[in-house]
DNA sequence: CTTGGAAAGTCAACAAGACTGACATAAACT
DNA sequence: AGTTTATGTCAGTCTTGTTGACTTTCCAAG
């Protein structure tokens, strides 16, 4: 009836790795539990400005790579474009965001943040990264490796292309 | 003006740290795009029986510990009790989870699920252990005691608190 | 040079899932 | 007896997502 407590052994052929179903159990409420984490600290600062995790989003994204397109940005942020259109519209109009026409292709609209949505961007990188800084130096450098490839390896083929996109290195 | 490019090397004192913003940034976009493989098999399932996140979060929590109740698992969740009330109510109006008077205290509810629960919840939660679990396989495992290290960091204390006590072993 | 299609934007309607606030009931505690 | 706790419910709001329909702009191929 119930499969609690079965063994599910993988030998990866060099070493072993007991992967039963409650250190799955495991790694997938590590991930909803620290998912939370990762998101509060921005989410309590986006009060402040009447905004959402959306905004958030956007603006990470647009600061990573000034000059994106609407359709890069609804790519990565993978929702329809009404929806990315009604965050855009209201970063734009408290002048947070700047829309610019394409120079080759004028129907492209290239996106920038202006002096103030870069302030935010800071605000709120600044305090993700705080929390992710101290949870890697509490966890160790090898631990960072890990866990960045095992990140990797959980991403769809296609956010994996987003992200690796990102990388400069 | 802007801090690209800046390093922010931190000595950890045995071994070097070089946490750059820009390698902190890339932590940050991992764990975004992860987090959308992550979740991207349940919520394909989860369609075809017109439940939704909220739902899978109830099941797991309540697969996790039969008996729990609504206010522990209010608790985990970190939502109002009339959000979850909502997703409960269709639960056990569908016959998916069962919610039994407490016998020492009669003012709680005990919530458990039925065999058909039991069986939705083995349908996301396979799904959700392949991608996991493919992951960690090519990861290897020292990958796998970083990310769980790196995770169980990033969790706010009331959540690791919830995390630990979900741990057997 | 015209037309087809892509990119972008807009409007409307809707739904899930979160929220607040107010209130009800039952049971336990003091 | 009065207060607190656990739960449930009603009503209303907000954010963020959805679909569908339609327009404008504009590049590019016939």
């Amino acid at each position: 009836m119930a499969e609690r407590a079965v063994n599910n052994p993988i030998g990866t052929g060099e070493s072993l790795l007991f992967l039963t179903d409650e250190q799955l159990r495991r790694g997938i409420e590590a991930m909803f539990f620290a998912y939370r984490g990762f998101t509060a600290d921005p989410d309590r600062i986006l009060q402040n400005y009447e905004y959402g995790r959306a905004h958030h989003r956007a603006i990470h994204f647009i600061n990573r790579t000034p000059g994106t397109t609407v359709n890069n940005l609804l790519s990565i942020l993978g929702v329809t474009k009404q929806s990315l259109n009604r965050v855009l519209r209201s970063l734009i109009a408290d002048g947070l965001v700047e829309s610019r026409v394409g120079v080759q292709d004028k129907r492209e609209r290239h996106l920038y943040l202006t002096e103030t949505g870069a302030k935010l961007e800071r605000e709120l990188s600044e305090a993700q990264r705080n929390r992710m800084r101290a949870a890697y130096r509490n966890a160790g450098p090898e631990a960072v490796a890990g866990f960045r490839a095992v990140l990797e390896q959980m991403m769809d083929p296609e956010m994996l292309r987003h992200f690796q996109a990102g990388l400069d290195t």
